[in-house]
DNA sequence: TATACGATCTTTAGCAACTACAGATACAAG
DNA sequence: CTTGTATCTGTAGTTGCTAAAGATCGTATA
């Protein structure tokens, strides 16, 4: 349960423009608890504090590194009860790793498929396209 | 509006067999209109014809070139009306294509980002983790 | 102090591309 | 005719947000 205080931290739009998260998103974070529920004024608006500024630019950037809210919010909980080791951390980050090498492996395929269809359609203005035809190609 | 028949063609499970796609799935194309509504038995089951199941195979085989839906919608609509050219379906194909590589291009620098953190990282059974270091550091 | 205006509030719904139920029928084999 | 599997419709859930509606808060200025 949140207090109500005086002392002024940050409203959410300063913690938006500070660390570029959307607004509506960081109070999605707070709904499906990732941010925890901040201080209010008075009158009911969201205070933060530098803690919470910290904890937002670490989703931040643990998102740009393509980790999962899921992954994020493991990392949380070993940060938060203390109780993890380092060997755990470094082992998500494999696994996460490995996903994005997959990925990027997946993608060269793709790339390749997609290229060989390039290379061999001539781009006329025939309606037999071999692009199509691969596409259509009998099972 | 679909017609009803006793010719029987295939069900749906059976093009799901055939095709790989799950039955919710292609009921689901049918939904957004992707697929069209097929004929249907005296008592209300689908009934597929080999066009549609040629169809359904094309969606397969675009989805997995990671063409969006509606890029497929867009293939089916030239196709469908016959009035696309072989250049169009090429452009549409070389976009898709640049997405792609794009996207390679992203995950690449994820990559060598995390592999950095891995590498840096002892593994040790110490609270001080290099990768938790990076997420949280300063802005 | 009044008022205007921007910031924030809650709630709800939408996006892609499915997937997963629940509860009711349909159909094929014995 | 019964059993059992397949299919039906409709709705809601998934991930990670984003957008809008309509109300209220907070602050700067007259």
């Amino acid at each position: 349960m949140p207090k109500i205080t005086k002392a002024r931290g940050y409203p959410i739009g300063q913690m938006s423009r500070e660390t570029g998260v959307n607004i509506e998103t960081i109070r999605y974070y707070e709904r499906i608890g990732l941010m925890p529920e901040p201080d209010r004024t008075a009158g009911g608006n969201r205070q933060y504090n530098h803690d919470q500024l910290k904890r937002l630019f670490f989703i931040r950037r643990a998102r740009g590194l393509g980790f999962s809210l899921e992954e994020i919010r493991g990392l949380f909980e070993m940060v938060d009860h203390k109780d993890f080791s380092c060997g755990e951390v470094h082992d998500l980050t494999v696994n996460h790793l490995a996903s994005v090498q997959d990925k990027i492996a997946n993608l060269k395929k793709l790339e390749k498929a997609l290229s060989a269809m390039v290379a061999e359609c001539s781009r006329g203005d025939v309606p037999e396209c071999p692009i199509l035809d691969t596409l259509f190609e009998a099972h």
